[in-house]
DNA sequence: TTTTTAGTTCTGCAAATAGAGAACTAAATT
DNA sequence: AATTTAGTTCTCTATTTGCAGAACTAAAAA
């Protein structure tokens, strides 16, 4: 037991800085070490033991950490018969969700400019209102486009 | 002095709902609101201390605010002759740079993403690297796609 | 020259976050 | 029946964050 707990240096690094970036959307930097693990864990298959040693984390956090990722359908795991553990690897369309999930932000983002911009334009000032419209429309034209770009890679997968 | 500090119900519900929105990108809270405030406000010329009074904030965290705003280009302020006070408005072009600055996130993002997938080529997990390939290919579409959106946008404006 | 105005900066604290470590649990092994 | 395995949950603490309040400053007004 516990093979597949050594990392190369480029692993490593690749580790922390994709860490790093999962920190600066808000991920916890435990839980944004084990994603990054999972993504660059070629095995597909680390277990819990795995992950708290390469990553030297605390067995609660550890626990906390694939829990939440779970939960949130980051990653999953397989078993093996007559084996009690999980073996875990990262669901690689959590990237496709998060881009849509920011999509979903951006839109309600929009409607809450438009609640703004309407409200303004009731007031006296219609130039800080226009430029307000400028970027709905800039908002709008984004969210239009982004489900054709979805369709269009849907398309070029399948071919 | 102190006009313009009574806000609407409908506007004091905005700056919530915006500040809150704000807050989930990360912004502290005051700041949030700050900001929240001086897009909602029809005037365009808010002083410290209406923001202060508005808000219900301290000095210093309204200077600290106000400053952090100031120096990230989230807003800006005019001045009056004979008049010492500052008087502050959104720079609504905010936007339009966030969402710049969302993408160029996804840039690297997507740089990185490329350095695990050469990195697992070199595995032989074949199936895992293939998934991520896919995910891959959908970031450089958007990547690529981004760009026409704005050009597209800057031209519908011109019109 | 004293006071007021329009802030900035410093000090300190309350709350939130993040994770360690210990205690616990439930199934499987010995 | 006792121990090991594969975790989970609880308790506690160090660090960070976010902001209030007080002290300070520099220009303008009285």
């Amino acid at each position: 037991m516990m093979e597949n707990t050594t990392l190369t240096d480029k692993q490593q690094e690749l580790i922390e800085k994709t860490g790093v970036m999962l920190e600066t959307k808000g991920w916890q930097p435990a839980v944004a070490r084990i994603m990054a693990l999972l993504l660059v864990d070629d095995s597909g298959e680390l277990t819990f033991d795995d992950i708290r040693n390469s990553l030297q984390l605390s067995k609660s956090a550890t626990s906390n950490g694939i829990q939440l990722l779970l939960n949130t359908g980051k990653i999953e795991y397989i078993t093996k018969t007559g084996d009690r553990k999980r073996y875990f690897r990262s669901r690689i369309s959590m990237f496709r969700d998060m881009i849509i999930a920011e999509h979903e932000k951006r839109k309600e983002m929009t409607a809450l400019l438009k609640e703004i911009y309407e409200m303004r334009e009731d007031f006296k000032n219609k130039k800080l209102a226009n430029n307000l419209k400028d970027i709905i429309n800039y908002m709008d034209l984004l969210n239009e486009e982004f489900p054709k770009i979805l369709e269009k890679w849907e398309k070029m997968k399948k071919q």
